[in-house]
DNA sequence: AGAAATTGGATTTTCGAAAATCTTGACAAG
DNA sequence: CTTGTCAAGATTTTCGAAAATCCAATTTCT
């Protein structure tokens, strides 16, 4: 799934370390695999990563795994410990207020920077991100049960915000951007396994975009804070659900 | 070398992933040397990492030779390509304004943060900090030509910085930083081979420090920021002197 | 001659087994 | 009853060689 865009885009910066897309080597595709898995909770937060489970679970052998292991630990995903393993990095809600509010504030000043450098060609895949977030939302809301429509939904939700920050330039702040929403999705997905499906607000999305194109700059970013204060909130209430459920069953 | 402080610190974040103190395997020993190599340019940017050359040059076998890369890699100082191997990260120029105008955006931001919410145990470690920087700024002005006396005023900068951040209590935040550092002292490092030594402004150390331990939010980030220009402005200054040299050579 | 296919050597990637380390539980000593 | 030592099994880490891939130069075909 190439972008639309044709420029040539930066040669320079993170995130072209391993290729992301279609890895061709086995420890990259396993990194890949394995970063779905833990996001998704195909793998349980805090469980350990034993190399001959994992061998027989993607078919590969240790050399590929390790490797694999490493990139997505690098990525605190997983967590190494020297002589003792790898396990799937702990649920902390602590922590996910952490990555909430810097993300948060990474986006907010991402998209002030887009706003003021963004090209047309951020314009129009900004547009075209919110096209298929709408789409998407469409589905969903139509059958509110399938996984698989939810997990688009969640794709092109991301691929949207990280259309509002993309026009920034800085590629190293679009890499982080994409290390705090990986983790976010994480414990947004933790938290949906407690909880009813929250209805997205796309209409939210709609006016942060048009603010966005229309480059008024205040606007835009407030009605970002205030969709993040939303999500917050939101998610603030589904806490005590899930720490009645988990003292439950653990 | 382990923090004076005793209390637990959080138990979450990244970071703690791959021990980042004295590592117990072969392929983390490797990864810290490859990284002071690296930064240090012990290692050239853009040169090839072959597995039987870094396998004589480190003394190991190619699997923690490769478990080694691939966290480097993770952190942007090398670059790998599927089946094509692996290469010191190249150094670009615009990248290094990427780096250094995003460094100063999250400095600044967990400064603020750290005025806002740190304890009595961020001021003791600020202030420590700069004790020690001060007297390894001493220690250089009597030797300019010291190598080690120059990378231990370095390592003393770095943490000085450090700890201006740690009080704001966001893990994420501080790694960010230190991915950010790293990149910033590699490039820093790059423009002393080819320009004379600039001399430290402790003085302007002391103020922010100062201004930071009167919880004086505004007037801190303010010293701060103009810090950053100053350095950047310094650091434009030596640009066409590298460039120079560079066509010259290359 | 120019383009496409091919071959050989260099390099990366992966596997399977050996070496090193950790964990557990039994046993002995204080 | 607690503490410390030691072996056995389980697991991780590392090595050395096989397999796969890439690169450049040569050959073959049009």
């Amino acid at each position: 799934m190439k972008s639309t865009s044709k420029g040539p885009s930066v040669q320079w910066g993170p995130g072209i370390s391993p290729s992301r897309d279609e890895p061709r080597t086995l420890a990259g595709q396993v990194a890949r695999q394995l970063r779905l898995d833990i996001i998704r909770h195909k793998l349980e937060p805090g469980e350990r990563l034993q190399f001959d489970k994992l061998s027989k679970r993607y078919e590969v052998g240790v050399s590929p795994l390790r490797e694999a292991l490493f990139q997505v630990a690098a990525q605190g995903l997983v967590v190494a410990e020297d002589h003792k393993g790898f396990v799937v990095a702990p649920i902390h809600l602590d922590e996910m207020m952490d990555v909430s509010s810097l993300r948060a504030h990474l986006e907010t000043y991402a998209l002030s920077g887009s706003i003021r450098d963004g090209r047309e060609e951020w314009e129009v895949d900004l547009l075209s991100a919110f096209h298929r977030l709408k789409r998407a939302g469409i589905a969903v809301s139509v059958d509110q049960e399938d996984e698989n429509l939810r997990t688009e939904w969640e794709d092109r939700h991301r691929e949207f915000h990280f259309a509002l920050c993309k026009g920034c330039g800085s590629p190293w702040l679009l890499h982080f951007f994409n290390e705090l929403y990986d983790q976010m999705e994480r414990y947004r997905r933790y938290f949906w396994k407690y909880a009813e499906r929250a209805v997205a607000a796309d209409s939210e999305h709609e006016a942060i975009m048009r603010a966005a194109l229309d480059r008024d700059e205040k606007r835009a970013t407030d009605l970002l804070q205030a969709h993040f204060r939303r999500q917050a909130k939101l998610t603030l209430s589904l806490r005590n659900k899930v720490q009645r459920a988990v003292s439950a069953t653990g």
